[in-house]
DNA sequence: TCAAAAGTGTTATCCTTACACCCATGT
DNA sequence: ACATGGGTGTAAGGATAACACTTTTGA
């Protein structure tokens, strides 16, 4: 982060936080840094020509990755995030997809799943066990308010969040979830206010590992994002290797979305769209019948980019 | 704008840009500066807590407006703004929507439709005549490169986008249609590192009003956030009136969305979702059968905030 | 009576989702 | 044989778009 002091009344300093996705056998990942409690960040460099290619050159610079499809998410200025020593930093987020890699350079940098911060938005194989616990967490805290009609808006907002009561379970309201939670109470961050140095080791394990500041948030934003992203933009192909199976393209996309996808309108809807070609090998790996091999057709990407693409969303 | 001189290495001013946007009789309107060529901007002060409630102080401070729904649209910082003093400066814009007033306070701002900027975006009542010079500019930009792959995909861009060849005409496109009209030199900013002087004058009616710097890229990118959210987010309603029949309701989204609104359809949508509720009152206006007025539910937007809401699409 | 806008009912179409089933390979 | 994954066909359901038509007012 950067600590320089502002020298007017209107300068501040400009950091960049990259929040960098990489998804490896199944499973997405994110990449962080002390101890693994942090994301990426650094300050912005007045060399840039603008703030994507200066993300873009920092990233490369420091970790050596070959950096795909790059978005930006959020700018913060807060004196009211969790630092106490708050400078008056401008904050500007952005979503970067890659594949994973050693992360060679100078840069301590170390990739990790990102469900070990969200336990509760991974229904690939249906709802986690963490839900029940922060069912009665979240019941507790709906119930802690003198306010009649308080109490029924909370547990109303925690039903649809988080899918209570025959409500749906929506993939892309990880934010609000994660929100809801922090407002509960229920999350680490939110209590260093109170009891800073015991929140990290009482934290609950359905909660998920902690981060530093807001990290958590952002994460939980470029998470959000990208879930959105996918389903009518072809993406996915940033964090796939040259040639993939069907199956290997859709288990990518059930890691993203973090819940199942039917396979044979998977199928389907990929080839109909014409963004994938058959390389004409074929996989023998994964004990089954040899799978064709396919390559994204990036010719069509430029056209397809404009108009759209859908992903099918539900499953078994 | 800023123009305090950055002190250090990493420091830089950061402004806020504002599209603040109300539909008046039927018209998309936003909030304008300088001759009404720029929107209106100005420092971040380090005494606000964050980002939204700057703007949101600045606004009702300078204009007087009652600001509604406030969203983040994007951050510059870029050297390749046409300014050629550029500093350093990082630039936030927001998208707001209020209700248009006369703009009190010492602040000398004007309204202005938004049509006059992008007057091909207009397609209410059927394609716009200016599309046709358009498609001539395109056409001759299109054939202005040696390579044939070239030719074949700016033809194919400029179709896509602007709905040629039996492409059907995308709304939320907005920002892509300004920029390719950009890259094809048929936009005056385009034209401001070349013969600067001449640009504002010389430039073709169907190209629209220009504004200072890259303010009409902001603008259009606020417009495509407002065009695409207005599907699935009933943030219509905080540019109505306390009261207000269905057919200016539509009339709103037909302004914010640049297309006509099936009629019959558009009302079952409405009220099916519960968004509105009748005032039991009638408006006698508008020659032919009164009325019903209806009320927003603001209840209920709390939990469909949440959930999302659909407006149709097409029409007639 | 006609124009203009308010409304209602119904049908056609398409897209999404789901179900059922067969194929090819390794153990 | 059977488990695992690959792959195809088709039907049910719901949402969207379109069409046709009635109602109520003012000029």
């Amino acid at each position: 982060m950067n600590t320089t002091t502002p020298q007017s009344e209107h300068d501040v300093a400009a950091d960049l936080i990259a929040v960098l996705v990489a998804v490896t056998d199944g499973d997405p990942r994110v990449l962080t840094i002390q101890d693994e409690r942090a994301l990426p960040s650094g300050p912005f460099q007045i060399a840039h020509r603008s703030l994507q290619s200066g993300l873009r050159a920092w990233v490369e610079r420091q970790t050596r990755l070959p950096l795909g499809y790059v978005e930006q998410l959020y700018t913060f200025a807060d004196s009211d995030r969790a630092g106490v020593t708050a400078q008056h930093v401008i904050s500007i987020s952005y979503l970067g997809l890659t594949r994973e890699q050693p992360a060679a350079g100078e840069y301590v940098a170390s990739w990790r799943g990102w469900y070990d911060y969200f336990p509760w938005e991974d229904h690939r194989v249906g709802v986690p066990p963490q839900i029940d616990e922060l069912k009665r967490g979240l019941a507790a805290w709906a119930t802690n308010t003198e306010d009649r009609a308080e109490r029924r808006n909370r547990r109303q907002r925690a039903a649809m969040l988080f899918g209570f009561d025959d409500h749906e379970w929506n993939e892309e309201l990880i934010l609000q979830r994660y929100e809801l939670l922090y407002e509960a109470g229920l999350i680490a961050e939110a209590k260093r206010g109170a009891s800073s140095a015991l929140a990290k080791a009482s934290a609950p394990v359905a909660t998920g590992r902690s981060m530093i500041l807001d990290h958590r948030r952002i994460l939980a934003t470029g998470i959000a994002r990208l879930r959105a992203k996918i389903k009518y933009h072809p993406v996915v192909f940033e964090l796939m290797p040259d040639t993939f199976t069907l199956l290997q393209l859709q288990r990518c996309v059930e890691a993203l979305a973090g819940r199942p996808v039917h396979k044979p309108n998977f199928r389907r809807l990929i080839e109909q769209q014409e963004l994938v070609e058959e390389t004409g090998e074929l996989s023998q790996e994964t004990g089954g019948r040899p799978a064709k091999l396919f390559r994204f057709r990036g010719a069509v990407f430029a056209a397809r980019a404009i108009a759209g693409t859908k992903l099918p969303v539900s499953g078994a």
